[in-house]
RNA sequence: GAGCCGUUAGCUCAGCUGGUUAGAGCAUCUGCCUUUUAAGCAGAGGGUCCCGCGUUCGAUCCGCGGACGGCUCACCA
């Protein structure tokens, strides 16, 4: 406690202050914390109705408005002063004169602090310099805040601070806010989307007993009355599925997924994920809707289908460019197409090679076909992933790394499945879906073979699922989106923590105690 | 998980080759100020220089270890 008074003094200074404010204002009667006040005008109200109009317009209103905000600056003369007000919709000068407000309204004033939320009542007019600003007749404390706001130029910068008090981020930040609403505005789009087209939206297990649908290591946690360990989803998709065979012909799912991995700016181990799937359709049909609804979020979000991602210029103007992936590598490396379409691993390996240290990594745990789909995947974002820049639809890959897609017809040794890369990044993971119960048992059976050979990313085996299936699964075609991603991309963000409000850090090692 | 960089007042930042009492602006406190908007003027207070160990007569500064953060890479969406 000693200690503590020592290390906190400076900030304590300041905090001391204001709680000497806090209790003065107490003996003498003021609830520092009411919750009487009901604004019935935003700072954007007031600018709409009276942002056109002169000073000579206003000067002949007779009516009030009525505001509730925080004080996020203010400037005080000896009997007057002017503040700025902020809430929801933005912010909007007030002048507080002591010969309007009254001596007892004003001294109440005066012990009032930035970061301070009030309420006033008064008349919107034009300042000298033009600025609609309300001259204030009433106005209550409504929330006494004890702590300083960051700098008023500046604004809050340091990094950290801004993720672990995203508070005063919002608060300070405009930028930021916008960003966020953004954000919310591009979710509410993804789900009239699909709502628009017959999409059922479902809402399925967050905790699972068997965490599929993806390659990825997911969260373990413990339900007690079951004595069960159960698994935070990393995909919806398992369930998703479940629904096409039980009479939902077009579903999606819009919500958060787990995955136990490394934090970097393009990840963070909960994110959002859309998945959607419909019946009688392909992967190509999804790659023509795909196309319909970013183009529609970027008019939208974006006023342009010309973006500014961070070093890229962006056209998502479609339609967009397709690659096939064995064309590809064989083509850039100058391979036997043949070959390469079947997998042929001394023509993969030889390849390895000569792009040079990519060789045989941890290959040895999968075999045959499997290791030859891994290493044509390893070539393939080695030589092309840096280019792929413009919006680009990659398909044809091999079976091995996609075990709940559909088999192509005319190559069986690859699936019909895309996935769509814009800036380098994958925005989107898409595929017809495999129907047949025998094949996707074989293949979840391979899984765990790799699982069982060290690959602790390898798909689990889940039993309903195929039980499911053998039910009977309606053809289909199924993607997944990305969520923070496509918000990065439309709000020119180049670290994912700066779409997501309150992103995962590590623990502060104390935060400051009371003072 | 690896590499590079960073951490100084509530906030934004200076701080020389290791040398007396670590500075500025904003914020805070006191006084003046009724059209300001980074308001102004005069004054005051506020520091475990991230933590620990070491080197040194002496460390905010050099070395080692640690914490947290940023960027890049790896895994992935």
């Amino acid at each position: 406690m000693a200690r503590s008074l020592g290390v906190y003094a400076v900030e304590g200074d300041e905090r001391e202050a204001r709680r000497r404010k806090l209790e003065a204002l107490r003996e003498s009667g003021v609830n520092p914390y009411p919750n009487d006040f009901r604004p019935t005008d935003t700072t954007g109200d007031v600018v709409a109705r009276f942002g056109s109009s002169d000073a000579d317009e206003l000067a002949q209103l007779d009516g009030e408005v009525c505001l509730g905000g925080r004080i996020v600056s203010r400037r005080d003369f000896g009997k007057a002063s002017f503040l700025h007000l902020q809430d929801r919709r933005g912010r909007l000068q007030a002048y507080v004169k002591r010969n309007v407000v009254g001596d007892e309204a004003f001294a109440l004033f005066k012990q009032m602090d930035l970061g301070d939320f009030i309420g006033v009542v008064g008349k919107p007019f034009r300042t000298r310099t033009g600025e609609l600003t309300v001259e204030v007749h009433q106005l209550r404390l409504l929330g006494k805040s004890l702590r300083p706001l960051p700098e008023k130029w500046h604004g809050l910068t340091d990094v950290e601070a801004r993720y672990r008090q995203r508070y005063l981020d919002t608060t300070t930040n405009e930028q930021v806010r916008e960003t966020f609403h953004k954000r919310a505005r591009i979710i509410q789009r993804l789900r009239q989307f699909f709502v628009d087209r017959e999409f059922f939206e479902a809402e399925t297990p967050m905790m699972q007993s068997v965490a599929g649908g993806a390659a990825a290591r997911p969260f373990v946690t413990h339900h007690n009355a079951l004595d069960m360990q159960l698994y935070l989803r990393i995909a919806p998709e398992l369930y998703l599925k479940r629904l096409l065979v039980g009479g939902f012909d077009r579903v999606f799912e819009l919500s958060r997924v787990f995955r136990n991995e490394g934090v970097s700016t393009r990840h963070n181990p909960e994110f959002t994920l859309l998945e959607f799937y419909q019946a009688y359709a392909t992967y190509r049909d999804l790659m023509d809707l795909t196309e319909t609804l970013f183009v529609e979020l970027a008019d939208d979000i974006a006023g342009s289908r010309q973006l500014s991602w961070g070093e890229h210029q962006l056209d998502l103007s479609p339609p967009w460019r397709r690659v096939s992936i064995p064309d590809y590598v064989a083509d850039e490396l100058d391979l036997s197409l043949d070959a390469v379409r079947d997998l042929d691993l001394p023509t993969l390996r030889g390849a390895a090679d000569g792009v040079g240290g990519l060789l045989n990594q941890d290959y040895g745990k999968k075999y045959g076909d499997a290791a030859a789909g891994y290493l044509l995947m390893d070539l393939f974002e080695t030589i092309a992933e840096p280019e792929l820049i413009q919006p680009t639809f990659v398909e044809e890959y091999p079976v091995a790394v996609s075990p709940l897609a559909r088999r192509s017809e005319t190559a069986p040794k690859f699936v019909d499945r895309f996935e769509l890369f814009i800036a380098g990044r994958e925005m989107a993971n898409a595929f017809s879906e495999l129907n047949d119960p025998v094949d996707q048992r074989q293949r979840l059976e391979t899984q765990l073979e790799h699982r069982a050979a060290g690959d602790d990313e390898a798909h689990a085996m889940d039993e309903d699922f195929v039980r499911a299936l053998e039910h009977g699964m309606p053809p289909a075609a199924g993607e997944g989106i990305g969520v923070d991603r496509l918000v990065m991309m439309l709000t020119d963000a180049t670290s994912i923590r700066d779409v997501i409000l309150f992103p995962h850090m590590r623990p502060e090692k104390e935060v400051p105690p009371e003072a």
